[in-house]
RNA sequence: GCGACUAUAGUUCAACGGUUAGAACAUCGGUUUGUGGUACCGAGGAUCUGGGUUCGAUUCCCAGUAGUCGCCCCA
């Protein structure tokens, strides 16, 4: 035997158990954007090496050392997307999307980080990212985190996830508490380590969100971001905690909320999950007003967020896809070589009659105690069945499966009309359950 | 990228430095090829890869690969 191939590492194989969970999330998903008039956008895998170092910062961890980069035959630097915000600036540009206009939009597909493999983090990872172009306003920051907010419910996970919230002000003020921070940071630089003493010089403030616990003490007197914020941004985050009160959204500020991507201003927030282990965002946005200037576009506001589908598939649970995952309506036994060609024109002419139908056919012929045994594990319905008696009468056997016997007839002979009477039933009476 | 633990049928797990590596579930077939689910009988199917120690390794050691968990990072 030939050595066999191996898949890449972290990059997995999405398996029939699996998609009905995954079909769940995104049918839900497409329900939710198309509520509230968001549009889809699509674009490359691929793209210049340059788009991700300029928007998310050459001595960010991604860029440094986590994005899938090679040359083309051209020899130019070309990247597998880490990420989907910077290629969509790029798309939205490109095509004249942004100026002097207003664009909602998402989009879905893998993103490639070359990272060590954990259960909720892979190299090749999904996620649902939602833009928003034109708009400056708390408004429409609101209205992402309501959204959000929407889709943990219509998943039946309001009670799996909070929601944490920050101000990163605009760059300026940014910058001025960088100084703050770092003079107050290097005041106690004895306490560093190794990862923090290196952030000092590359990304203060990713140190305030360390998982050491001398620095996390440490970082409890530092001087707080939320205190050197512009008074534009203090009112913007007090407009958008307003409008979260007004409808409920409970919420938690963490004034060590940072993002691990340059571009950020204002608003941050993340949804997060204890039940994951050390994967426990699921999802991540913010606003970042200057990036599409920063990638040669226009200025143009901008807002947004991702979520990872892989964790969220692992919080979805079982009971609530059980009204999703369908069974066939009908399975078709055919019995000898006469019925073989008639049962296969029978169920093409079902279909045509019933676009909504689905019936199962049993290939591969068998015993008719064989075909019986496939045909229950199919957990269809009801079983038809075609033999030469049939033939002879004209007529479909209908058997009903899932009805236990009782006084009820556990079988009847159809003709072709009489059954698609009998679907017709069916599909009304299951209409409601399916959606 | 760092650290720890793990790797045996499709799956979940046994076992042993030495005959033929067991079981359950799953799969397929059979118990008159026109009646399924239960039962009974039977079949196929595995020691991750490469080195080393040894008379002999699936078992011990090393490396690789992959998984899990933590760090890191992030969605």
């Amino acid at each position: 035997m030939a050595d066999k191939i191996q898949s890449i590492r972290g990059m997995n194989d999405i398996l029939p158990d699996e998609t009905p969970a995954w079909q769940f999330i995104e049918s839900r998903l497409r329900q939710l954007l198309k509520s509230y008039n968001y549009d889809e956008i699509r674009f490359p895998i691929v793209e210049k090496t340059a788009l991700f170092k300029r928007s998310i910062g050459e001595v960010t961890d991604i860029v440094e050392k986590e994005m899938y980069t090679f040359e083309d035959r051209n020899g130019d630097s070309l990247t597998l997307r880490p990420e989907g915000t910077a290629v969509c600036v790029r798309a939205g540009i490109q095509n004249g999307l942004l100026v002097n206009q207003q664009q909602r939009l998402w989009y879905i597909g893998p993103m490639f980080r070359h990272e060590r493999p954990q259960k909720g983090r892979y190299r090749q990872f999904h996620q649902l990212g939602v833009e928003v172009f034109g708009l400056s306003g708390p408004d429409i920051d609101a209205e992402l985190i309501m959204m959000s907010a929407r889709f943990w419910k219509m998943l039946g996970l309001q009670d799996s996830v909070t929601l944490q919230l920050n101000s990163l002000g605009t760059a300026q003020a940014r910058e001025q508490y960088r100084s703050v921070l770092v003079d107050y940071l290097q005041q106690h630089s004895e306490l560093l380590d190794e990862d923090s003493q290196r952030r000092l010089q590359t990304n203060p403030l990713r140190i305030l969100d360390s998982k050491n616990p001398a620095i996390q003490e440490m970082i409890e007197q530092a001087p707080r971001l939320m205190e050197h914020l512009d008074d534009e941004s203090r009112q913007h985050f007090a407009d958008l905690c307003a409008y979260l009160d007004s409808v409920g959204i409970a919420y938690e500020i963490n004034t060590r909320l940072v993002r691990g991507l340059d571009y950020y201003n204002r608003t941050v927030f993340e949804w997060v999950t204890d039940k994951l282990g050390a994967q426990g965002t699921v999802c991540a946005g913010g606003r970042y007003d200057g990036l599409v200037k920063q990638l040669g576009g226009r200025e143009t506001p901008a807002v947004g967020f991702a979520m990872g589908l892989e964790r969220l598939v692992l919080l979805v649970q079982q009971e609530q896809l059980k009204n999703y995952i369908k069974q066939p309506h009908a399975v078709l036994l055919m019995m000898g070589e006469r019925a073989q060609a008639a049962g296969l024109a029978l169920s093409e002419q079902l279909r045509d009659a019933l676009p909504k139908v689905r019936i199962f056919n049993i290939c591969g012929g068998g015993s008719f105690k064989s075909q019986m045994k496939r045909a229950d594990k199919s957990q269809a319905e009801i079983a038809l069945i075609l033999g030469d008696d049939e033939l002879d009468k004209q007529l479909i056997t209908v058997k009903y499966l899932r009805q236990k016997a009782d006084n009820k007839p556990q079988q009847e002979s159809l003709s072709q009309d009489q059954l698609i009477e009998l679907f017709k039933t069916m599909l009304t009476k299951n209409a409601l359950t399916e959606q």
